[in-house]
DNA sequence: CGACGCTTTGAGGAGATTCAAGACACGTGG
DNA sequence: CCACGTGTCTTGAATCTCCTCAAAGCGTCG
């Protein structure tokens, strides 16, 4: 608790900008010049905090802008006629939300901090602004916009295939996007709960249960309560695929 | 076939251009100016034809540029490890084509007509040029960019209900689709096989099959091969929506 | 320490798949 | 014009995966 006010407490203070972010390869300023991410950096409002279950954005409120996450994750949620969540997306550090917002100024999703978050909010006037002159930032965020679209894809040909397949390839999604942000790959904490992975593997909680259960039996994973290790990744990634060979024949 | 090549010859006699167009409020130029539809216009490659079963594109190809579908019909689809196909959206007339291209710029999926279609053509190099001096432009194709990312949130809620509840969206979502381009919402043929509803829909084909006849033995649609007559919309509507509330019950 | 939420585990049942076979539609060639 | 073949669609029966319901274990926080 302390420990997080002081390194709030410094972060404001040695002014971070977009130039000197360490997230400045994997967020928005990929790609630009310069004196684009100076420019960038002018209208940025950074530092902004959500803590656990705190909404970051609400589904049906007015588009305010793209989000970046600096620290901490989120999730991204719909809720159906029933009352039922359908968790769309993780967002992990240095991932960039707001884009159900984009098309039609309206949020089309809720997104909720999964743990303590500290995040950078581009404005959406700014992005207006500053889009007509920086033609490379239109490149960027329109790019960044159909990567969602590609995994979005990716989750669909997921939904085609068996429990066992979704969880491994989840565990696996998980750690990779780990290991662009620098963290370890092999070994990490899940901040999401089992139903939230349920709801957005679109499997029972209990199932979800079930299966890590099983891979834990199978020496795949380790796992207590939330923390997470790999023990063999490649036969997760082979199980993963295997399964589907035998499951066609 | 005369018929077509008549209708086919006139076209290209009469100069279409993309302020001529009859898709005009539902393809790129919506929401742009008078002079920027006309900048438009020079670039783009019109009456572009492949008959049935023919490749639009390619996945792995190098990204070439969006297309919009003039008339006829594609399927956007993936295969997986197995060799399935998964296919990602219908494309009807007046949509557009060609995003899942753009952020790697290598195409993911693979566009194949489901009849003979006719499509428009912008060049990716061409874009970049229009889009520099075209501020609207962007602003058009990152917004149509979003709405693939809503309608994919939306497949994702999907796939979660149950078959009948996916058939029954299915039949409306491609009624609706069809009424904002000014064919019959009511009754209409369907383009694509029972197979490829049912790699779309995320279900066996068989399902897809018995699911369509019990649709009509509620008298809800009717449906004599791949010509379907909608009898019941609301009904349709409301099994969908109240099938649910059961099943949470 | 007790309450609450999260996770695990078991048993039974419902929905969808798979396999198999037959019906139908469409186009081709005799 | 009909026979034939191919691909599509329908229908049935058996099987299996996953869900639902239920209850107990675990952990955390006030």
């Amino acid at each position: 608790m302390i420990h997080s006010i002081i390194s709030q407490a410094s972060t404001t203070t040695t002014a971070v900008t977009c130039s000197n972010c360490n997230l400045d390869t994997l967020c928005i300023p990929k790609g630009l010049g310069q004196s684009e991410v100076g420019e960038l950096d002018l209208l940025v409002n950074k530092n902004n905090l959500r803590q656990k279950g705190e909404v970051i954005y609400q589904a049906g409120s007015p588009f305010k802008g793209l989000i970046a996450l600096r620290s901490g994750s989120a999730k991204l949620l719909r809720i159906d006629l029933n009352g039922n969540e359908l968790v769309v997306d993780f967002i992990l550090p240095g991932e960039i939300l707001g884009f159900d917002g984009l098309s039609s100024l309206i949020y089309n999703c809720t997104a909720i901090a999964l743990e303590t978050v500290n995040y950078c909010h581009l404005p959406v006037h700014k992005i207006e602004r500053l889009a007509a002159n920086t033609p490379g930032l239109n490149h960027i965020l329109l790019q960044r916009s159909c990567d969602q679209f590609d995994s979005q894809i990716d989750k669909m040909m997921l939904s085609r295939r068996s429990a066992e397949e979704r969880v491994a390839c989840f565990i696996l999604c998980i750690s990779d996007r780990l290991r662009l942000r620098g963290y370890s790959e092999m070994e990490f904490r899940l901040s999401m709960s089992r139903v939230e992975i349920g709801n957005h593997l679109g499997i029972a909680h209990e199932t979800v249960s079930r299966i890590i259960h099983l891979f834990q039996t199978q020496q795949l994973i380790e796992i207590k309560s939330r923390q997470l290790k790999i023990i063999n990744k490649k036969e997760l990634f082979n199980f993963y695929t295997t399964y589907s060979l035998n499951s066609t024949k």
